[in-house]
DNA sequence: CGTTATGATGAAAACGTTAACATCCATAGT
DNA sequence: ACTATGGATGTTAACGTTTTCATCATAACG
């Protein structure tokens, strides 16, 4: 393996110049900068970083933790995550991925393995870890999960205005009868949610009815439940909002297995956009947050961050966006699109 | 930060007997080390690794490479990965994870960076990554496609023995009339499956009917395209095993679009259990291949092999099992199940 | 022409660890 | 009692960088 030392010897200078002149110093002459990079570069040089890193107390290291990687629900997550904050990151900079819950995680937390740290959060209880990162003093950014805390930098997607595009969708369709199927009680996401539904209601001057309003868990189970509920109304709605896709799914069974058409009889809208949204039968009309441009805005902030340690946190909520598939019926022109 | 050397004043030795005891060298007397390893946990002392690395010149590195990370097929592939790999590495390895065509993947790949190297490859297009890990002399395993060079380490999932499985089903459940709508050419993934269903076939003493083989490409599109070739056939099959979930997808939907009964007038069959497969209406039968299972036997062989540079490669292929859900009719006793 | 800036380079120390080699002390063998 | 043996610990150098401080030309200045 060869070093600055095999350089600087066959550059005639001593290893310090080559040092600085790789790394771009002002105090170098043009010229020979050229020529050593040259040298270094026809020797096949390779920076060894564990020294690098040894001398500049740094470790070349980002690492993102994820909230239950047991969980399926994660799975598309990670790859679209991974894209985003690669397309932000410099290539000297690893990036090291693991479980919030893997053993030994907290333990390995410290400012000498990472430079700052990411946490793709999907729930509450991810907060003891967030804080212990935090008290370590590694610059820190939590993703996904929007945050009460002003004192954590936070970049997640805006719950509220997707809730709202949602209603705001069906109204547009000719809805006026929308129900709403709510989220896992005291997170943060369902509550943005459910307000956002309730701005487009008030807005288009609709009274939300009580019997509108079922509770959820998030879990394909608590959305079948849920829809059956809503079926057995006198006056069933013709829209549902299911706080989140694996609910909706949830729903779209109950539909099936009492012969519901959907969206014949009731038109249905998920939240999330994830990867089986699009092959459902029918593709499910949903929220997309797009989870790379999130963990690419995190890991911006990170890095700023990570430059100065005392900025003021900032919190950011990107734009969710509806797509539009096909699980909801267009009341107005009548023709089930 | 404290160090090595902070401890060994406190405990009154040198810097070396600490450095012995921590790492537990047989030379250290018992109750030194006992003596040792108290004070540095009172002391919350962290091995700084930059340092050990530098010395031992190692990086305690594992990386991970994504074949097109790019595509989202391979999204539900990352967690199970992680999580597999995770449970083989010890907590002192660093994962990283990069995709094999992020730009300067290929120049960042040395081994003073990596320690070990897995692929997750799913294509031939990572040849040329592979061969040129390989020839930069870091211990590697390629995962999750079977490669015909046995001078590399490989663990897959026998694609061949899911096919048998795909078809031994069907044929359990009464059909006679067997389809396959194959994956893309040249792909060694579709042609051990096909090959399996024919072992499968040629068992039960079914003579293989021409008609029956339509290629695809792995793509929904073209299962959707197969799937109206097969039936517009006038002697339809009755099941059909299709080379992938995506294909399966394209191949329900030509059958919602034409009104077949699905698992009432034809049964499906996929392949590799993607997320979206117990979404679909109705959830596909399908067969499940175990990435997380591959990824840890997989990790295992690359630590074995960092160990031991010179041993005979090895290569494996884990069995794949059917998963029974419901898109496949059975003819036997007659009640769609 | 002498002094002083200035710009380019070099020498040496430091980062925190491990490992080769040296030292010390006690015990066993004669 | 004297030396070999070996077990426990210490000294020191090394790993490949960056960085502080010193050196040395050379140009600028009066």
């Amino acid at each position: 393996m060869i070093t600055i030392k095999d350089i600087a010897r066959a550059a005639g200078v001593s290893h310090t110049t080559v040092s600085r002149a790789l790394n771009g110093s002002p105090l170098i002459k043009p010229v020979t900068r050229e020529r050593i990079a040259k040298i270094a570069s026809d020797m096949n040089y390779v920076p060894n970083y564990s020294a690098k890193n040894l001398v500049t107390r740094k470790s070349n290291t980002i690492g993102l933790f994820f909230s239950s990687i047991e969980q399926g629900t994660s799975s598309s997550f990670l790859a679209d995550a991974l894209k985003g904050i690669r397309r932000e990151l410099d290539e000297q900079y690893m990036l090291t991925v693991s479980g919030i819950d893997d053993p030994g995680s907290l333990d390995s937390i410290n400012p000498r393995r990472y430079d700052g740290i990411l946490v793709m959060s999907q729930s509450e209880l991810d907060n003891r870890f967030i804080y212990h990162v935090q008290s370590a003093g590694i610059p820190l950014v939590v993703l996904n999960r929007q945050l009460d805390d002003p004192s954590i930098p936070n970049v997640a997607s805006d719950d509220r205005v997707g809730g709202h595009a949602a209603a705001d969708h069906a109204w547009q369709c000719g809805h006026r009868l929308i129900a709403i199927i709510e989220g896992k009680p005291g997170f943060k996401s369902s509550s943005e949610r459910r307000l956002g539904y309730m701005d487009s209601l008030i807005a288009h001057g609709l009274s939300p009815n009580p019997d509108y309003f079922v509770p959820g868990d998030y879990s394909i189970e608590s959305g079948y439940a849920a829809m059956n509920t809503l079926l057995d109304l006198k006056n069933r709605p013709t829209a549902v909002f299911c706080g989140n896709d694996d609910m909706a799914i949830g729903a779209m069974n109950a539909c099936f297995d009492r012969g519901v058409q959907i969206p014949g009889e009731v038109s249905l809208i998920g939240f999330d956009d994830m990867i089986f949204a699009q092959y459902t039968n029918p593709p499910l009309t949903t929220i997309h947050k797009s989870v790379s441009e999130i963990a690419a805005e995190g890991t911006k902030l990170l890095l700023r961050r990570m430059e100065q340690p005392d900025a003021e946190p900032v919190q950011r909520l990107l734009g969710s966006k509806l797509v539009q598939r096909r699980s909801v019926a267009n009341l107005i022109n009548k023709d089930g699109d």
